[in-house]
Formats: structure tokens, sequence, C-alpha cells
RNA sequence: UCCUCAGUAGCUCAAUGGUAGAGCGCCCGGCUGUUAACCGGUAGGUUGCAGGUUCGAGUCCUGCCUGAGGAGCCA
């Protein structure tokens, strides 16, 4: 029967037997120190030569990093360890001597880590961030179960584009062309109409030729979609949604953040509700703070930071030029020519986390549309039979998770948020 | 696609155009509280690839390859 060393503060002065990794190992003559790692925590254990069989401790002499092994002792509180506690080891039962290690606990290069992403995953920093990025998406699936929202898949095979703007992966259907899916939205839509409110949570792909630390290829995405709720609304929905993910991680990541040294004052603050400007004033904010910037362009990524920086938590922009944004978001009613929408910018230069909108729910202007962009009725008819048999407002966003792990983890790139990152110049390992 | 920077030992990096080096890791030895432990020793090289200049190129020139940071696009 094997202990976990997350429960391994319940166990002290018992005996207890441990499936682990050797980490690290610190010797003098007499005494030896293993750091071993089960991938629920790290601990140190302790052998005294006096205090172990002669056996016990050659085979301990022999350890090489990454050594796999079950290891007995008993637990002790110890105010000299980093984690409150150590393992006087009395028996040491080797799986598996392991091959000279290649990633060392010195410092690395990006490519050489990137090359061994598979071993990386195992070091402390990368399994912290890993172990947030779960329980982030814990936390945004127990929030909107409780807020009665359905999990919905849509599909990652799709007949053609959803905004029909990025460059997507192509690939054959058979006889017929397909693509990887940018986004389930318009799926969610139909979903919507069926199921009240719905999420869908799965990757997507951008065959986009992006080289900077917020893009990677293929990345993850949570997109509600809401029937019968309106921009407003929905806006709340995101604040609460997110305010609820950020408060989660404070409260039960607390040793990782610990881990990744992450300054958690930033994170407290992050509670609903969050400021918004419309994209008009945005402009006024970037002219007066020295930035050139002029009405009916898109925001860069220095434009999204500056913007930021006015802030002390996630900042809704709302209200965008309708020609910079896609064909599917209705415009405002009593100003035609910007939509009911919304980018959330995280603090820190963190940038756009969420994107969303209310609907086009009428027909006749969604039709006008499609012209407009050229989609053909072949492809979007579908679509348009939602507006057909009983439209209703409704609004959705999505919320892309490896910039909001990278955010609350205080990363400098998003390629450590996902176990294997798919990137320009990367599909290995 | 464009701009900038970089490729030297397993890793991280040095080396005026003149004998290719250090730290870490591996291996051997020492050390009873180590925290990327420390101390001593051994081994370890087609300087990204292909040309060119030169008496002589890791170093200068040209082309290519690979990677990094950024732009555009986006989440």
């Amino acid at each position: 029967m094997l202990t976990t060393i997350g429960d391994i503060s319940a166990r002290v002065g018992e005996n207890v037997r441990l499936g682990v990794w050797l980490y690290n190992k610190r010797s003098s003559g007499k005494i030896q120190f293993l750091q071993l790692r089960d991938g629920t925590g790290f601990i140190q254990g302790v052998l005294v030569k006096k205090n172990v069989t002669p056996e016990v401790w050659e085979s301990a002499s022999g350890l090489t990093q990454e050594s796999s092994l079950y290891v007995e002792g008993r637990v002790r509180a110890d105010e000299r360890s980093p984690s409150g506690y150590e393992l006087d080891v009395t028996s040491i039962e080797v799986i598996q001597l392991a091959e000279e290690y290649p990633i060392s606990l010195k410092e690395h290069g990006v490519e050489f880590l990137m090359d061994h992403r598979h071993l990386w995953i195992r070091s402390p920093r990368q399994h912290a961030i890993l172990r947030i990025r779960g329980e982030i998406t814990k936390a945004i699936q127990n929030w909107l179960d409780e807020q009665n929202f359905t999990l919905v898949d849509p599909p990652v095979l799709t007949p053609s584009s959803c905004e029909g703007t990025t460059n997507l992966f192509h690939t054959k259907y058979f006889d017929e062309d397909a693509y990887l899916t940018q986004s389930g939205q318009l799926y969610m839509e139909a979903a919507a109409m069926a199921l009240g409110r719905v999420y869908s949570f799965g990757p997507t792909f951008r065959a986009e030729k992006s080289k900077t630390r917020r893009h990677l290829i293929e990345f993850w995405m949570i997109e509600p979609e809401m029937a019968f709720v309106d921009h407003e609304e929905s806006l709340r929905i995101q604040e609460n949604m997110l305010s609820h993910v950020v408060q989660h991680v404070l409260e039960h990541c607390q040793a990782e953040l610990k881990t990744l040294n992450r300054d958690i004052s930033y994170l407290q603050n992050v509670k609903a509700p969050f400021p918004r400007i419309t994209y008009d004033e945005a402009v006024d904010l970037l002219n007066r703070e020295g930035m050139e910037f002029t009405w009916g362009e898109d925001f860069g990524a220095p434009h999204e930071t500056k913007i930021a920086e006015s802030f002390d938590r996630p900042v809704f922009i709302t209200h965008y030029p309708a020609d910079i944004k896609a064909f599917y978001m209705k415009p405002d009613p009593k100003r035609p020519e910007v939509v009911l929408c919304a980018d959330l910018i995280a603090p820190e230069g963190y940038g756009e986390i969420i994107g969303g909108s209310q609907r086009i729910d009428d027909p006749n202007l969604l039709e006008e549309r499609f012209q407009q962009h050229q989609l053909s009725q072949e492809a979007y008819g579908w679509y348009m039979d939602l507006r057909k048999y009983g439209t209703v407002p409704h609004s959705g966003f999505g919320l892309g998770l490896e910039r909001t792990v990278s955010w609350i983890c205080g990363l400098d790139h998003v390629r450590e948020t996902i176990p294997f990152p798919r990137m320009l110049n990367r599909l290995y390992p």
C-alpha cells in the first residue's frame, strides 16, 4: 500500500512506502540526502550510515538522477525542510537505475529544454505550472456546471472556416476537403438553441505563422454560448467566472505559486466587477498617453499593454468598430458602426484572454453580412437556419486557456503552459 | 512573410586573424545536515553546413540551415 507525498503531512511518525523518482542527491561520507518526487510533491529522504543496513546504504550510493524506486521510511516533521517534512529511509527497492539524465540542475537554453519537453515536465517549475493548469480547468468547469451550463463538444474536423479570416489546417476527409477547427462557436450557437446555456472545452488550431510569446498553433479554448443573454449579462458572467478561477487558484495552489515565485498581490485584486471602457475611450486613452492611434484600427500588443497599465485588474474593451470584428457580431442599435462585443485584457501585459459578443439574431441582417463577406449559402445554410426557426438574442465568448494560465502563473511565454506545445517550428516531441 | 540577434565539449558560456578553454554534468576519491551542496582528480571537440579571402579562420566575406525575440494575425 503506497502513500503519496501529497498526503505525507497526515502520516507523521508512521512508517510509509512511496513510489518515487530520484530528483537529486547530496551526500557526504556518512549521510545521504535523496530528493524524491512522486508527482504529488517533493520530499527529502535522509540516510545516516550507522542507522541503515550496508545494503540500503550501498543501493542509495549508486542511485542516478531520475532512477525509479520504492522507498520505505518513517515520516518526520523537520523545520530544516522547505516542505516541513522529511523521510528517514529504512529500505530501498530500485525499480530501474536510470541512464545518464540529460537535464541537469544547472541552467539550460530554450531549444534544449523544448527538445526534452517529455522530461522537462518532471521539473518542479513545470510540475507546478501543469498542476495550476489542471486546477484552472477544474475551476472553470465547476463554475459553469454550477451555473447550469451543459458541456457540448463541437466537431474538430470542419468543412470550412468559422470566421473566414485566419489560415486553417487543411486535410482530406476521404474525397472532400476538411479543416481542423479554429473555433467551435458557430456549432455552439446551434447547441445553445437546443440546450440554453452551453460551453465547449477543446483544442483549436490556427495555421498562422505567429512567432511570439502569446501564440501557439494548437491551443485550448473554453467557449460558452448562452440563449436569451444579452451583451451586458454576458460581461457579468465572464467577470464572475474569471474571478472565481483566480480565487480558486489562490486558495488551492499556494505551494505551486510559491515555486513559481508568483507575486500574488497582482491576483488578489482580481474580483468582479471588472472595469469597462469603450473602444472610443481606449483610443482617447492611447492618444493621451502619447501613442499614435487612429479610430478604425485594431489594437496591437503594445496598445493592449498600455491600456491594461491603467487598471489593477482585467479590463473589458467594448464596442469595437464593426469593420474590424467578425461578421456574426450584433451592431449596437444606438450606433450601428460599432458592435456589441468585448475583449478582456489581462493585466501585466498578458493581452487578450477573452473575446466575446452578442450575436446577430435578425435573419435579414445576417443574410446581408453573408453577402458582404462572400460566405456561401451552401456552407453556412445550417447557421442561417438558426435565425429562421425561433431566433432569440444570444451571446457567447471564448477564453484562451494558455494565455490565462500564463497570466495567473506569471510566465513570460505560453509554451510552458501546455504539456507539449505546438509552435511554428515545433512539432516534436 | 518581414525586422533584429544567436549557433564552440552532454549542458551553460569564454577565446586581438596566430597552440580550442572554464563551470556544471558523467566517472573516481574525500567529507555526519546538505538545499542548483562543497573539495580534489580523470575523460570529453569535424567550432551548424558549403564555399571564399589569407602564410594562417572559432574569429573576416557570401550563401544556406537551425533556433530565439519581435511585427502582422489572433485567444
